[in-house]
DNA sequence: CGGATTAATATGTATATACATAATAACCGC
DNA sequence: GCGGTTATTATGTATATACATATTAATCCG
């Protein structure tokens, strides 16, 4: 037995093949080390990225059990939208639909804790001139300089994330009836079932922007378990 | 500067302070560990933290470069559905609607590799006694022992994970519009929006098993960013 | 017995050192 | 200049050791 990534895989094994059943406390990490003849910061590095991944839990004194409802967590990969499309070898496209500052709804004045007017954007994304996403995003105007960038030339998240320091952020997923505008933009028919990223993201001095991404059907966000 | 998470901390405002430009080359670990006072492993490990995160890209070699589109990395955790249903304070109600060993699909027969027929499960999990998820399941009936679980207890789901030792999976989310079984179980009208997970869990020896989930519209899957 | 103090224990982290590995740069003979 | 070999370099990992910290068990004392 050699290399943490080895021995992670037998401890799996071990787990899997009901040796250590759910729950059930497993030996301390200076026994296991001596067992599979490595080091204890080895051994820990193994039973460490097992706990991050659920599949063990850890506290100091009490030991490492065997978690009981191994919460599956899957990890997705979110990239900027022109890149996931040229990634699959199309050409990418980006239609303004919008542009102007407003009061914005309840909804997501709320969730930005802004009260006075923000920068209301619309935005089509395109893949090969077909429409392949509508974006709705609510920006605050504080982060901008002047003169502001061309929104029609790059896009929104693009010009973000390489420009405003980002903090943290929240994201959502769900399924929603396409509106009007949402239907027209995307070519589908009124109520036809998008799927719908929500995504709010903050930078040092509270929430930055709010956006709403709208996939046509057929769209599917693929993630590892 | 003290801890390997201080010292994360400290390479994270540098890199939003555009103190290192994204694309750019940082200083390697061990000029790093000079400067901050800390050892080359503890260097070592905030900056492979970071890596992890998507925010830096290293090679050996090459060195340290602060990544020129952060693909922002979601994760989000699946509980078993009674688990999560209880969790928010509600009780967990589980409703067999059918249950027959017939062919699969072409879809989902070439998905699982097997041409016989397959343990074919659809269940409707409820919350307070309100649909909460349609759950459409096949099933290899080998991995299943004599006589089978009753299934109108425990749900597949939560049978499997305490019972099969899984390898690994793939998971997906999309919208669709519902179908007549789907909309009739989840009481909702026929071609509302549904959000959708689709699941392929493999044992040792391939695919175990195939399901589809629906969420009634309103549902919303959080993830951490 | 009860409550507070103290000891014991497993994980968490930091350190210096050493060697492995991958990728690039330098070199060399032709 | 070209192709192939060799050296160099930064990250990746393994090791022994030491101490920190959280938590539980044991102990003591009124």
């Amino acid at each position: 037995m050699q290399g943490w990534e080895a021995v992670r895989s037998e401890v799996l094994r071990r787990i899997r093949a009901r040796d250590w059943p759910a729950g059930s406390l497993i030996p301390n990490e200076a026994a296991l080390a001596a067992e599979f003849g490595v080091a204890r910061a080895t051994m820990n590095r193994a039973l460490r990225d097992l706990a991050g991944a659920g599949v063990l839990e850890r506290r100091r004194k009490s030991g490492t059990r065997v978690a009981l409802h191994p919460v599956r967590k899957a990890r997705l990969d979110i990239p900027v939208t022109r890149l996931e499309i040229e990634g699959r070898g199309q050409v990418y496209g980006l239609r303004l639909l919008e542009q102007a500052t407003a009061a914005a709804p309840d909804a997501v004045a709320r969730a930005m804790r802004r009260s006075g007017p923000l920068l209301h954007l619309v935005t089509l994304h395109l893949a090969n001139d077909a429409p392949w996403l509508y974006e709705d995003r609510w920006l605050d105007p504080a982060v901008l300089p002047e003169p502001r960038p061309d929104f029609s030339l790059i896009s929104a998240n693009e010009w973000l994330v390489s420009n405003v320091p980002l903090l943290a952020g929240e994201i959502a997923f769900s399924a929603a009836a396409a509106g009007a505008a949402e239907a027209a933009a995307l070519q589908v028919s009124p109520g036809a079932a998008l799927f719908v990223v929500e995504r709010l993201t903050f930078g040092e001095a509270g929430p930055i922007t709010s956006v709403r991404l709208s996939y046509p059907p057929g769209f599917r966000m693929q993630a590892r378990l």
